[in-house]
DNA sequence: AGCGTATCATATGAGTTCCGTACCATCGCA
DNA sequence: TGCGATGGTACGGAACTCATATGATACGCT
């Protein structure tokens, strides 16, 4: 709603640059995935979760209480899979696993927030490099990288579909 | 932590404003990590790579040779873990594993091109994406952009190095 | 030069995880 | 009320991870 896209009427040469520009885009995108995902790692090494527990308990705890199936969805993983995950998770301390009153076949999958201290000061680095980069920019700029983000992270859910039931 | 007054000449408003802004920024970027990961997930199993093979292989492919220890430091794996990945690269013919000439303990792993363009193409519906996002910007809204991504991969790195080290 | 230690990649084996299948309880619907 | 579909999980074989051990080689120190 906020990015402004601005017409190129622009000298001949510049197609060049801009491609080189997009190309750097798409290559520090992957950077950044890789480099995130090492991240996650280590975190989930200090705390005992494998890398895939580690993001569907980041998925509980954005996304509220959910079912095992739609974890498993979201997650890309087999539904007997996230039967596991979930009992790592519960033994852990991390989520509950609660009756849903409206189905009793189904189990809605809590988020318990008493470790979530422990989670965030190991995300502190993090948390902190990051305020530290945002501080540098507007609140206009801040507002054309948020949507940036959020059209990336669109496209990101829209290939993975295409590649998943396509 | 929910009101902390503003410290300079603003309006007394805009310091909450900001601290929206910078989380937005902070929470989007957590979801594009995860869904990046779901996509390289696909990707993954598409050719029968599992998620910590892919990370290797994009490794390999972009930072040229590399010594098998040097990419298990890189991926945050344990190096006789990375034996068996690179078993799995080699058998599926993603990569070869030559003699260093330097070093006769070492190995230099090196991509094969060969089957490049079958990733790529898996990769083709995120690519277009991107292109369309990115057409959407001026050069300096670009520069801004791929300059903000390459501090919060620095910022990454650093944060993951602090947790592996520190 | 020679010896000891560090490093490199990988073999081995125990423990863990993944996932196809099966199973039972429950739901939605005709 | 009956029947197919769905939800969650148990089970078991195959695959994976990782600590340790091994053999080859490099490097530092005297």
């Amino acid at each position: 709603m906020s990015s402004v896209p601005s017409q190129n009427g622009e000298p001949a040469d510049s197609g060049r640059q801009r491609r080189r520009l997009t190309a750097g885009i798409k290559g520090s995108l992957r950077d950044l995935s890789n480099q995130l995902s090492l991240l996650n790692h280590h975190v989930g090494a200090r705390v005992e979760l494998k890398d895939a527990d580690l993001d569907c308990l980041d998925l509980v705890n954005r996304h509220g209480p959910l079912s095992p199936s739609a974890l498993a969805r979201r997650a890309g993983l087999h539904p007997a899979t996230m039967t596991g995950v979930l009992d790592r998770l519960q033994r852990g301390g991390w989520i509950a696993r609660e009756p849903d009153p409206a189905d009793r076949r189904a189990v809605a999958v809590r988020a318990l927030r008493s470790r979530n201290a422990e989670l965030f000061g190991l995300y502190e680095g993090m948390n902190a490099a990051m305020d530290d980069i945002c501080a540098g920019y507007s609140d206009a700029e801040l507002e054309l990288l948020g949507d940036f983000l959020r059209r990336t992270t669109s496209a990101g859910r829209h290939a993975a579909d295409e590649l998943a039931n396509g």
